[in-house]
DNA sequence: TATGATACATACCGGTTGGTATGTTCACAG
DNA sequence: CTGTGAACATACCAACCGGTATGTATCATA
């Protein structure tokens, strides 16, 4: 009951070498005979699995992408009585866990996106509706700030949350082009700053 | 005199097709025959002018990319006072000028970085350069401020510029997947915000 | 006007791509 | 034990890719 299908398997095998691929090369550069070298399967295994490239790509979004951000920065946010405190710490911990390696390649959503997005609109409604769950969560975050006082009121939920997300993807992009992991540093820092301004200043001390 | 030669022409023609096809379809699924149609021209005028495709996206990058960032981003910002509003400006006229399938195809510079840096050392380069004159030039008129008090003087003008240009080129990541102007919008106020916090406070009236 | 280089056009090539049609193995139900 | 479909493997295909070799017209120059 607990040992997986072998099918399963193989196809999961199939989604991980296509997503290794894909976060290297972009999805239309991508080689399915590279994928098939990397795993050991043939064609024969793949078109069993899905019917064509795109699909391997949707499915490759559909379920390893998403599960990689909600994991990492949505599950740790839920329950949180201090949104920015939470969400200072998931940028440290990212950028210490980051490899160079990783900080090269970049966020696989984003290269997704920016590839994908105006070439294929199955891909572009995947990838949104991902953005659009990320964004809300933080923005639901930061609304539970604002009912418990952490997070000043006079911020726009909203427009904070597409603006955390889209500084984010900004600083991963300029790292991965720059090769220089200070950039990442210096980004985060200034990133932080932003994020520590919406804070609400504590109460100054009587004395 | 002032006709160009017929040669350069036709070499302007295929940078200009190619930056356009690199624009829509990224660099490594450019298709030179695509070029090739939409400029009416052939394999011969192509390879006569340019080695191979590589030194075509070279030549795009260090000749159209180049031109368009100095000349929207860093031109304009030189020799003014006050940066955070000339930044400001800069940033609302983008957004007006900016029509809708600009919007989705994305920033082209930012589009080759995400796609080649990994993958191609010399795009790195040559992407990288132009990053580091754009917040360069971005960080000086930060310090211009400074030394005449428009900008605070506890912001780091490298580290600050760095973010700049990142969260920039995040928003319009965010809104060329997004389809939805009112993001982009969202995003740009937030950004503005950001800028305007850079700002000296007005003296108070004494009253 | 003769000459040679420049500026292209035409035809062709090997390699790789995604995709398909057919064969084979294997697990499992009857 | 047998049959039957799932789970692959093998072989093959047309289309397109970037690149090259060669041919030709045009233009500058002497």
């Amino acid at each position: 009951m607990f040992t997986a299908r072998k099918s399963d398997q193989t196809r999961e095998l199939l989604l991980r070498a296509a997503f290794d691929e894909i976060h290297r090369n972009g999805f239309q550069a991508a080689s399915l005979s590279k994928i098939l070298a990397d795993t050991g399967l043939t064609k024969g295994a793949l078109y069993h699995h899905f019917p064509n490239k795109t699909a391997l790509g949707y499915a490759v979004v559909d379920e390893l992408v998403t599960n990689e951000i909600t994991q990492r920065w949505l599950a740790p946010l839920e329950n949180q009585d201090d949104p920015i405190t939470a969400l200072r710490t998931l940028l440290q911990e990212a950028g210490k866990s980051l490899r160079p390696a990783d900080i090269m390649l970049g966020c696989p959503l984003n290269n997704l996106a920016q590839e994908m997005s105006p070439v294929d609109e199955g891909f572009r409604e995947r990838i949104n509706h991902i953005y659009n769950v990320w964004r809300g969560g933080i923005a639901q975050a930061l609304m539970r700030g604002q009912a418990n006082g952490t997070v000043r009121t006079d911020v726009h939920p909203g427009e904070t949350a597409a603006f955390l997300v889209a500084a984010m993807e900004g600083c991963m992009g300029m790292a991965k082009n720059a090769h220089d992991p200070d950039l990442l540093f210096n980004c985060g820092k200034s990133l932080i700053g932003y994020l520590e301004s919406l804070r609400v200043a504590p109460k100054p001390r009587v004395r």
